[in-house]
DNA sequence: CGGGAGCTTGAGGGAAGTCAACCGGGGTGG
DNA sequence: CCACCCCGGTTGACTTCCCTCAAGCTCCCG
């Protein structure tokens, strides 16, 4: 994590080339925030018409940026991060697909206090806060479930702030897990298995802990049988007594 | 903070009795946000014309509580906290007059995920959500101040949540107090002396410390000449090396 | 084959927690 | 009125969780 891509991209027609795909991981986040019609699934796909590829490592919005467009992600992970000068670094929130990144639902135009780093690859769409504030006066279930987003983002920072202010790093570990088992869910409940794109590094960020705590926790909580992270997949083998552990309630997350 | 308060009133005509007194915090706080002209001071006398006044350690709102009205605190300090079952406690925000508690400015009702409490004695006006609503719309100026505020507010957990993660308790503690001169600041710059009416529990429910090694802390402080908190006084005797301690940039609390 | 990144493990140290005792002040009840 | 008692603050002794430093591993890639 020294800004750098540490892993060059396969061969591409152009680093941050156009794509046609459209805003399916959008509409399905949005869409868990209240039902949106075939005009708003439309207009959201107007607005994310162009998106690019961008690599692991590199940087979306530097910090200090002024707010002038919101970044959609649409294909992989990315997170805020708040970076000391004498090179402590923060998480301040794990971004995935669907997630409007420098959205300014308050219209009140602020320099970004962190910044926002690409985990893995991604795809995101740059859309001018003009044009969504447009499109949002026409859609108001779109604009009340962007808020919803926004509003489920911020309780997400308070769980964050809990998390690390009162638990201990095998909770802190557990609960972080639960939370993304909960964001990743589908219809058939919280994922049990997913591929989790960060490194132990990373995870020490994010969890106010180093690096080789991180391992030896993550080496505990397999030997108890409780969960594994194996090359890149995390498998919850027990998510009762992970949640217990966490001590984790979804509710936070929801609208 | 049991929950009970602990110390009980001087005795008043009631408990809760109704004041006539201003909107003066915040308006004052508001200001900081942007001009208020005479109609939307106005506009906010009408809105906070009955306040009450509450003891110390009583719940303003419960965790759970659905959002109907936004609680303006006009005088006295307030907290919100995260309690758990086991007895463990994050304080998650610390709030001073002019603080617009269980605002609901994306307009999207949830059920809040914390609850808050007053930490002093405190003065308080009830505002119905569609009474605000109504009065916003016809004040774009007030409307814009107070979606800072809330803006505000959300830069300080993002904040709060990178002091928990990485700093120590000493840097920890200098944090919290150089966020709170700057907040306290009048005309004259950041409050080099206030009255800080948290006791060593509450400071450790904020750090995510215990109140043991608060007092330690405050003590090493206060031997190397930093500051003194005495009998709910904090004196920064020495802001240029507070400062420096906590690596504190204050430019999060602007607008 | 060499080098770097990430992961793993061990040994030792330090920051913060735990347990316990004591003090002082204010409220309360005998 | 005085004697408690409780709360908050203070300090000491000891423990523990997590950090630091260091080495060695695998894997990928040049």
């Amino acid at each position: 994590m020294t800004g750098r891509p540490t892993i060059l991209e396969p061969a591409r027609g152009a680093d941050e080339a156009f794509s046609d795909s459209g805003a399916d991981p959008l509409i399905a986040r949005l869409g868990q925030f209240g039902d949106l019609d075939a005009r708003d699934r439309d207009a959201l796909a107007r607005l994310t018409a162009g998106s690019t590829w961008i690599r692991d490592g590199r940087s979306l919005i530097p910090e200090g940026q002024a707010i002038d467009v919101v970044c959609a992600l649409l294909e992989g992970w990315a997170c805020r991060c708040k970076d000391f000068r004498d090179g402590r670094r923060q998480i301040i929130a794990i971004l995935t697909p669907g997630d409007l990144i420098a959205l300014d639902d308050r219209a009140i135009p602020r320099k970004f206090d962190h910044s926002v780093r690409a985990v893995t690859r991604v795809r995101v769409a740059w859309i001018p806060q003009a044009d969504l504030r447009d499109v949002l006066v026409e859609h108001h279930g779109l604009a009340r479930a962007i808020r919803a987003a926004a509003a489920v983002e911020e309780a997400i920072l308070r769980a964050w702030l809990v998390n690390l202010g009162q638990r201990s790093a095998h909770e802190r570990m557990a609960f972080l897990f639960c939370e993304l088992a909960e964001r990743l869910a589908d219809e058939s409940g919280p994922a049990a298995r997913f591929a989790l794109p960060l490194t132990q590094q990373m995870l020490a960020h994010a969890l106010g802990l180093t690096p080789v705590h991180v391992n030896r926790v993550l080496r505990r909580l397999r030997d108890d049988g409780l969960l594994e992270l194996q090359d890149g997949i995390l498998t919850i083998h027990d998510p009762i007594r992970t949640r217990t552990l966490a001590d984790f309630n979804e509710a936070y997350l929801r609208a």
